[in-house]
DNA sequence: ACCGATAATGTAATCGTTTACATTTAAGAT
DNA sequence: ATCTTAAATGTAAACGATTACATTATCGGT
């Protein structure tokens, strides 16, 4: 069903007919309504690749995440699907694992897929050579969940919201913090998550910042447990993520130690789901949704000016510390051997 | 950077740059090298809007479903994603947040934007006016997590399963059962549930089926703990899904009650994170990614074969009941008074 | 040396829009 | 009645690929 289709069945120009999706006010009322009930009878749509073909516009985003099975990044997909939707643009999503290969074929596929512009959550901006790619294509894109001076980012200051929890932390009473960590390599938030908590510890006047690194979901379990059950275990664990924490709480829970009284395990990125959980948990909460959004009204402004976008248009999101049950005052030493011998 | 610039460059004609890229035998090896070699300097990528516009064919499959934010989902999409890059295809996803209306608007979106075929979700494929727009414009289309005798469906049988599980709380002791579920109008899902439970209910001897709707997130944590602070309340919690199986975990816990030595709940979805919380969460299980993966085989191998899917096609895969740690025999009545004086 | 077959390449139409420009129509001004 | 101007519509050229068909080159066989 072509435009060339109603134009004749309304006995009117293919031109005429594009006016009176395009440019109403430049048609006839008249031949306006004759032509957009003629078109409703007939089911017609206008060909979106012939459209983009002419036009240059296609109306889509590109999407590039590490995954959907963390639900921060569903979140955000959801935010960027609604925002998307309501400025009138499809979304393009493909996930990467995590895995900068897949980030550049990402890329790749979508710069051939005709998308107007990109958001993405890479695993390292100073080193992607997707965003290069990006560049020098001069296509439109944002970064969400990502930090970095030299690109526009939709993010929360991770640094220091690890800074002031450890400070929170210590103001407990827990002097044996560690941090879990997934892949540092894989992610510039892990990293600025860890140096937050680095430097955190050392205002705290702790000096042994340890760091438990598990870099594969597989082996997580193991190691976590293994930390638990050491001799000078740590009181409490500040955990890079919300899935990580929920990990670590059951890994204490098979270890045989309680949350929070034995053990107090804070997360971070406030997903959804951690409200519902008991003990419910403690994390530092970004707005997950907002960010996909923000990141989104930030590329479709872009894309409406005409312009590509400055890194200096950057917006810090407010996160927040979410006071849940997985998070309490160390047991004192008397506590803590009533605690054991319980077992 | 268009197929013509290259050609100049290379010194052949346009048609000889596409077969190039798409029947590359039937090219002189000399030639082939050359142009390879001068598209690759030129950055070139063949333009998909053109491509489409002469093929008829956009190699983009368009995804409706219901949100984001139930893992469920999530990891379905995730399936779809990776299914639809393996074979060459990009994906183009709209959330309808379990409104008809919304599904109607998904799919003319879908329609509008060239997909060759669709993975859908819908509410109920009985009723469903997208499922006829479809089948008018005779777009291939699959549903995932739905079941119908009239549309290719991949699903798994959640009648059979939830009579099954019935009949094993049954012998576990449970004579108050209740089923919990999400608005029922919103998902012939939760209708097919409640139906196996209705059944189940039956055959274990067991006259009251009791239900308790839940038709909106806000109110279903009071709805829920008067339920379970009612006299005769229930020992044991069919959910209709994951997601409400976590929240009666929650209220439970709030309302004082130990699971699973109080009160057994069991969910249905088998969600990733379920295996990760304490309790760890008792459900059915179904194959959520490899459901959107194989939705999408089937898709991509009617286009393939450029005929609808006959409904007879549908898949049905299988379920499994997962043991977690929320689901347990319940107290004897005297059992049952001592965890009261406790509290 | 010539023929026929086959391989390699080129020509040009086509897909369905949008839009600059040309044309027609209508209305108001004189 | 004529002229100007603006509004409404039409004409036709793009956009960038694919592909049926036409053409040219190559080569073995006689």
């Amino acid at each position: 069903m072509s435009i060339q289709e109603v134009a004749r069945q309304a006995g009117v120009s293919s031109a005429t007919v594009s006016r009176v999706f395009n440019l109403p006010d430049k048609v006839s009322e008249a031949t306006r309504q004759r032509v957009e009930h003629i078109a409703k009878a007939l089911g017609y749509v206008p060909n979106a690749s012939a459209r983009t073909l002419r036009t240059h516009r296609s109306r889509v985003l590109g999407v590039v995440l590490p995954t959907l099975l963390n639900p921060v990044f569903a979140e955000c997909l959801d935010g960027i699907a609604s925002a998307a939707t309501a400025a009138g643009y499809a979304i393009l999503p493909i996930t990467t694992d995590y895995q900068v290969e897949q980030e550049d074929h990402a890329v790749n596929l979508l710069l051939a897929g005709n998308v107007d512009g990109m958001i993405l959550v890479v695993s390292n901006p100073s080193t992607s050579r997707a965003l290069k790619r990006l560049q020098a294509a001069k296509l439109p894109y944002v970064l969400a969940h990502n930090r970095h001076s030299g690109h526009p980012c939709v993010s929360v200051d991770s640094q220091a919201a690890v800074i002031a929890l450890v400070s929170y932390l210590a103001h407990l009473g827990h002097t044996r913090i560690t941090m879990v960590s997934g892949q540092l390599a894989a992610s510039d938030r892990a990293q600025q998550r860890l140096k937050g908590f680095q430097k955190g510890m050392k205002a705290a006047g702790l000096k042994t910042a340890s760091l438990l690194e598990v870099p594969f979901v597989k082996s997580a379990a193991q190691d976590i447990s293994k930390l638990l059950q050491s001799k000078e275990r740590p009181t409490a664990l500040v955990c890079s993520n919300d899935l990580l924490a929920i990990r670590c709480i059951r890994a204490a829970h098979l270890a045989g130690l309680r949350v929070p009284n034995d053990l107090s395990v804070v997360g971070f990125d406030g997903i959804l789901l951690g409200e519902d959980l008991t003990p419910m948990l403690s994390t530092i909460t970004q707005p997950n949704t907002e960010m996909g959004r923000c990141a989104t009204r930030l590329l479709v402004q872009a894309l409406a000016g005409g312009k590509p976008i400055s890194p200096t248009s950057s917006v810090t999101l407010a996160h927040a510390f979410r006071a849940g049950e997985s998070c309490a005052r160390p047991a004192s030493p008397h506590q803590e051997a009533i605690s054991f011998r319980k077992k």
